[in-house]
DNA sequence: AGCACGCCGACT
DNA sequence: GTCGGCGTGCTC
């Protein structure tokens, strides 16, 4: 018997190697091969009789066992071959690791019974808050009471890095939800495939939830999905409550162990029911009956940093429809693409009209004027201030002044990365936020000149604004620069502490604090300007999702949006709730303008010395061969790295033809069938 | 991806 | 004269 093995290297074939008569292989298992001076670990794709490779084979020399069902394989497969990459590397890149499972924070178990001297003093160090490994190991006797602890359970390794507690009685559903419900579970071991769209607070978690139980309750397992890690504790702590026991936890920030962990636990058919970003898109769940996408709009989903390049909604797709599992697609504001989609019928459309937590906020629309907070929204705050409400502020950008421009008009810009520096106060540097650098003193690369003006809005710039105009009132700031600090920032609105909250995108979505009355956007128009054909979409999205933070307890919400282009039709129907207007208009300018879902587009990224050059050279070789070719545009170098991308237009066979074109890669090149962000 | 082999610049 | 740059080529 001869196996076929996937091996990490950028070859798309495996390799054949012999199987040991001994040695128990079979396609979807973890091998040790022999590969040229070294040895590698590859995954086997294939066991068969007649070897593909004529010369002599040597044996595999170890195996560690199943790591992959045959669906996983072909499913890794299938999106290793859409992204132009090997399937030993989708492979390495998708399949966890067994590693030492490093524990870093844990959390109370089961109630302790005769515990020792030093096992009582971890747990009543656990007890009262203190969770780091590190710290409780400086206990005396610590290191070893802490090993004992987590083998009895007392103590159990924390998955997730927050803590996130939630009681929640069981709550009634409306006959919307209740009919959502019914619908989806219907659905479930039939591969059928659903969008569920309502505002924000309207109650799609509940509807998942119920739609998993129904799952569990017939033997089948679950998946829940949410874009970004923030948003995983509340899904995993509800879900928890309703299936009566912790869903396993499962993202790319997850220490290597603990995702084995779940990985292996569901592969063993024991984790039925699991949480987790894109990347648990492909965790082999046993006998899957239910697939979410909660937020199916967001761009998170989508890989786009490193290959294999892939959309955790397709790859949803691919498997509701290879393993006959419910798929529902979640949103407040759905993708163009999938609410089209679903008007071709291609998905179910399930609706939740009405608002089930707090009632819809009235919404204004505010001309932006010179100041960073104008006097509208100044008086709003202070009036919803006033009124012992808390006032949540949405700036798209962070840092104090976003850019820096020299007497010459040059644009102060990172010397590696090539993007326009941003001011921060806190430590009065300029900063580039691909690759981190700060300068203190920057000249003006062209004219040698220190002087710099000044100019747009960041974070920390609203921040300092909303403490200069309200001294009284608590202001606290939440970015990716305080995200460490996000468990005591959110904890300490909870309490009421903060009565502002300045934040980025990253509190956009997802936060259910009732004590918010008054959401204000900043900046809107700033959210337009990106270079993509997208920008009108997400500007859409995050309006209505910040729109949607605002009342969520029993007092009504208010939301001021600032903008000078309160009729343009991505801020006009954002402000109205009226996604169907926002869409229709949208899908007229897709159409016009040749962009998705009436075309798809292709991006070819190269990199690396005389980019340009190379990508300019493949445009004319593909032009000639009749694909249309957008490009090439210069893209910002990434690590110091020059990059250009092209963009090929056509149908859906484009992907196809572009892999009959392009059998092989060259190293510089690398193939996305279905950019997200274009910029 | 590594690691080898293979031809042209600045140094002990 | 060598040490070493990284350009192609191969690994079952």
């Amino acid at each position: 018997m001869i196996a076929r093995v996937a091996l990490p290297i950028p070859r798309a074939a495996p390799f054949d190697y012999a199987v040991p008569p001994e040695l128990p292989v079979e396609a979807g298992h973890r091998v040790r091969v022999p590969f040229g001076s070294r040895h590698l670990w590859g995954i086997v794709v294939e066991v068969q009789g007649e070897p593909t490779f004529p010369g002599p084979l040597l044996p595999i020399e170890a195996s560690a066992g199943p790591v992959l069902s045959p669906e996983g394989l072909a499913l890794v497969s299938e999106v290793a071959r859409r992204s132009f990459v090997g399937v030993g590397i989708a492979l390495a890149r998708l399949v966890p690791a067994p590693s030492g499972a490093r524990v870093r924070e844990v959390e109370p178990g089961e109630g302790p019974t005769d515990l020792t001297t030093a096992q009582a003093r971890v747990w009543e160090a656990v007890r009262a808050g203190t969770t780091d490994v590190r710290a409780l190991r400086r206990l005396p006797g610590g290191s070893q009471a802490l090993r004992e602890l987590l083998a009895l359970g007392t103590l159990r390794p924390r998955y997730l890095p927050f803590a996130y507690r939630e009681a929640r009685k069981e709550v009634a559903l409306t006959p919307h939800q209740e009919r959502s419900v019914e619908e989806i579970t219907q659905g479930i071991g039939l591969g059928r495939k659903y969008l569920l769209v309502g505002p924000p607070g309207s109650g799609k978690t509940e509807v998942y939830l119920r739609a998993a139980r129904a799952a569990l309750g017939g033997g089948q397992s679950a998946l829940l999905l949410a874009p970004e890690v923030s948003l995983l504790p509340q899904l995993w702590a509800r879900a928890g409550l309703a299936a009566g026991r912790p869903p396993a936890p499962y993202f790319g920030e997850l220490p290597g162990g603990e995702r084995w962990r779940t990985w292996a636990g569901a592969l063993a058919g024991e984790v039925r029911l699991a949480v987790g970003t894109r990347s648990a898109a492909f965790l082999p769940l046993p006998n899957l009956g239910l697939l979410v996408l909660d937020e199916e709009g967001e761009p998170a989903y989508k890989q786009e940093e490193m290959a294999p390049y892939y959309h955790a909604r397709q790859v949803a797709e691919a498997r509701a429809a290879r393993e006959g599992a419910a798929l529902v697609l979640g949103a407040s504001a759905p993708s163009v693409e999938t609410h089209f989609r679903a008007e071709r019928g291609e998905l179910a459309l399930l609706s939740l009209p009405e608002r089930v937590v707090g009632s819809p906020p009235t919404v204004e629309a505010v001309p932006r004027g010179e100041d960073v907070i104008g006097p509208r929204l100044r008086e709003a705050m202070a009036r919803h201030l006033g009124a012992g409400g808390q006032v949540l502020l949405f700036v798209h950008r962070l840092g104090f002044y976003t850019g820096a421009a020299c007497r010459c008009r040059t644009v102060l810009r990172c010397p590696t990365c090539e993007i326009p520096l941003v001011f921060h106060l806190e430590d009065r540097t300029f900063r580039c936020h691909a690759c981190g650098r700060a300068l203190r003193d920057p000249r003006c690369p062209s004219c040698g000149g220190s002087r710099f003006h000044l100019f747009g809005v960041g974070t920390e710039r609203v921040e300092h604004e909303a403490r200069r105009l309200f001294p009284g009132a608590a202001v606290a700031r939440l970015d990716a620069e305080t995200a460490r600090d996000r468990d005591r920032i959110l904890a300490a609105l909870a309490r009421g502490e903060i009565r502002v909250l300045v934040g980025a995108q990253m509190v956009g979505k997802g936060l259910d604090f009732p004590g918010i009355t008054l959401v204000g956007v900043v900046n809107a128009d700033g959210l337009l300007s990106a270079p993509d054909f997208r920008a009108a979409e997400r500007t859409y999205q995050l309006l209505s999702g910040a729109a949607g933070r605002a009342g969520r307890g029993d007092r009504p919400g208010e939301v001021v949006v600032q903008t000078d282009q309160p009729d343009f039709y991505p801020i006009r129907c954002a402000l109205r709730g009226d996604y169907l207007g926002f869409y229709r208009e949208e899908l007229r300018y897709r159409e016009a303008l040749r962009y998705p879902p009436f075309a798809r587009l292709v991006r070819l990224l190269a990199s690396g010395r005389d980019a340009e050059g190379k990508a300019e050279k493949l445009g004319r070789t593909l032009t000639a061969q009749r694909f249309e070719v957008l490009g090439p545009a210069r893209l910002f170098p990434r690590r110091g790295i020059p990059r250009a991308q092209l963009l090929v237009r056509g149908d859906e066979g484009v992907v196809e033809a572009l892999a009959a074109a392009l059998p092989s890669l060259p190293p510089w090149l690398s193939v996305d069938p279905d950019p997200v962000w274009l910029g």
